[in-house]
DNA sequence: AATGAGTACAACCGCAAACAT
DNA sequence: AATGTTTGCGGTTGTACTCAT
């Protein structure tokens, strides 16, 4: 249905937020708390926080909200994005719910700014050795969106709004277990081959068909998250049928709700 | 010192699903 | 059930900063 942009709406603040207008907004959530964001540019207002409820939102949830990790991301992190991001592409909201304490609009700037860059270089230099770097920095630039853009699996369904925390199975035991056994790949096996991706069939097809694509050993194959991350996988698929569960779910089996 | 190119990241936008009436 | 509104997501843009020339 769509709706107008933030820019369209008189009298709000656009660009860059500032101190007091983080501060009314904090103060704001502390005294409503999260969610109807519509409501905040109206109530806060009133206090001089002149904002739409988007950009309120945004703020709030990338950078305000308690337990937003700042600083640099860990080797770990990194790992679990690049091994997440083969798996599930662009769906950064998915990958962010596995990183504790990083949003979705930090993991894919990082991404396009260091991790695609990154893998990208790797792969340049695994499949051509002989040729030097004589490109300039434009050139590479652009071979790095071209590669993003290979990179985004077109068989992957549309992302829809799922919980992945509360399918069967699935607990923050589970997750927090499965992410301490998990060690470093991306330096030998993380790079796929694009050109041999298989295509997921439309009931979702076989996962497991893209780790063998990924070059993942055995143990990778059979990696508790894998497995779970799988799981989430099948029920994205289902996910229409899924909602009215989750939803009901959700609130008490979220461990990252607080 | 000036300036142009490249980089990083916060913020915005369009779209579509979910929700409310 | 239909329609309008809100929310969440991923893609893109704007701009401040850094660095090379």
């Amino acid at each position: 249905m769509g709706r107008a942009p933030c820019s369209s709406m008189v009298g709000l603040e656009r660009g860059p937020w500032t101190a007091e207008e983080d501060a009314l907004l904090i103060n704001y959530v502390q005294q409503h708390g999260e969610g109807n964001w519509s409501k905040v540019s109206k109530k806060a207002a009133r206090g001089g926080l002149l904002r739409c409820g988007r950009s309120c939102r945004l703020r709030w949830v990338n950078y305000l909200r308690p337990g937003i990790k700042q600083g640099n991301f860990s080797p770990e992190e990194d790992d679990l994005i690049i091994r997440l991001h083969k798996l599930l592409g662009n769906r950064w909201s998915l990958i962010a719910k596995r990183l504790e304490g990083r949003t979705d609009n930090e993991i894919k700037n990082y991404w396009n700014a260091h991790l695609g860059k990154r893998l990208l270089l790797q792969k340049t230099s695994e499949t051509d050795h002989s040729k030097p770097s004589t490109g300039s920095k434009n050139k590479e630039k652009q071979q790095h969106t071209e590669t993003n853009q290979d990179n985004a699996n077109p068989y992957l369904q549309k992302p829809t709004r799922v919980f992945p925390f509360l399918l069967p199975g699935s607990s923050a035991n589970d997750d927090t277990k499965a992410l301490n056994s998990l060690t470093p790949l991306w330096s030998d096996h993380a790079v796929a081959d694009e050109e041999e991706h298989i295509p997921l069939s439309e009931n979702g097809g076989d996962i497991y068909a893209c780790l063998d694509d990924l070059s993942f050993t055995e143990e990778y194959h059979h990696n508790t998250m894998f497995d779970q991350v799988y799981m989430e996988y099948q029920e994205l698929l289902k996910s229409s049928e899924n909602q009215v569960r989750t939803q009901e779910n959700y609130s008490t089996s979220n461990p990252f709700l607080t």
